[in-house]
DNA sequence: GGCTTAAGTGTACAGGTGTACGCTGGATTG
DNA sequence: CAATCCAGCGTACACCTGTACACTTAAGCC
């Protein structure tokens, strides 16, 4: 009763989820992806294709959320670090730049279909960063006594600096990256420690 | 003398151009524009495009250009505003927002081009973000006493910001955006404010 | 053990793409 | 005025795309 059947299925489909991540690079978007181009890299007809997923906007949602289930991993293990190693700021532009250096190729699916052509995507892209923004207000909340509208407003900045900071990382060299690091660690920095003076009053 | 026929010429290639930027779109980019389709949109046959730029590629460049050039002609009017008003974040933010909102898909064009598939796109869209950066940073160092590289990086920091929320302003309804623009504004005045604090050191 | 279900196949078609090639007709030039 | 140039055209070709449709074949089920 293992379902011998959904299981082969199952397979297929991963062999399909993998063939479009295989593709994504610098080079070739998932849009500039056709479904032909896909099924022939799964070793499938093409036809079979549409036994999985109706189009390849329901594949490239997938996509997206098998990145965002990655990312929050990487949110997870921050955490840990953080528990540990007590530099909060550090710690995170570390984790995150680990994860950018790690799976270029997913991080670029996010990027690019942040500000793609489809709603949907757009929407599913947002929703994944909204995580981070929520979970660090959540955070800022607890550590330090500002409101919530505050803390978001803050977190927002944050997340913008580091997730942008990773964009930029892709084109660079080990070198330039490690400068972009510290400076990015420095606007960290400068923004915590601004809100830090104004947000007595809120 | 006036050369009727390059005149005509120059008139067929900013019939190109416009017709490229017309499509562009929430939901189209430049990425999904046809040769053919273009051609069909300025009133030509596809092969006449040829007698103008080499591939679309080279159509792209130009349009990044142009782009880049209205972006510019708006940060002149920026500093007028300053001058005239006074409150730089404020203008700043008000002035880009307005851009985007004005001009939605020559922010777009900009916006995909940066994370999309080609170097030299990439490179072009750096380009004139660049010019930010630096003009920001000449303009830091001459109202502060900060360092070369100090004054960079708050200014790195700021175009990310506000940049980035003219990208979440395109999806946002006047309420919303009004919204967003008052946390960038907060965003701007911690990370200027928290540099100011530290950068008495650099 | 036979009937059903469904994953995967192969063929076929209509429509889109970039671009090579040879031509035309009016502007430019000497 | 005659010769040249060149922006724009039309045809043609090879190639790629999504997907409709009828099929095989092996697993699931009673």
């Amino acid at each position: 009763m293992a379902g011998a059947r959904a299981l082969q299925k199952e397979k297929t489909r991963q062999a399909i989820i993998d063939a479009a991540l295989m593709h994504l690079s610098a080079e070739h978007s998932f849009a500039s992806l056709s479904l032909r181009e896909v099924a022939r890299e799964a070793g499938i007809a093409p036809t079979s294709f549409y036994r999985h997923f109706n189009d390849m906007d329901e594949l490239g949602l997938t996509l997206v959320d098998e990145s965002g289930l990655t990312l929050r991993e990487l949110m997870r293990k921050a955490r840990q670090r953080i528990e540990k190693n007590g530099s909060v700021i550090n710690t995170s532009v570390e984790t995150f730049m680990e994860f950018v250096e790690r799976n270029p190729n997913i991080f670029r699916l996010l990027l690019r279909e942040r500000s793609g052509t489809s709603v949907k995507f757009r929407e599913a892209v947002a929703r994944e960063v909204n995580h981070f923004k929520d979970e660090l207000t959540e955070y800022l909340m607890a550590e330090s006594e500002y409101s919530q509208e505050f803390a978001y407003t803050l977190a927002e900045g944050l997340v913008t600096l580091v997730f942008n900071a990773g964009a930029e990382a892709l084109d660079l060299n080990p070198i330039e990256r490690e400068k972009l690091k510290q400076r990015t660690i420095l606007q960290l920095r400068f923004i915590t420690f601004g809100a830090a003076s104004e947000g007595k009053k809120a």
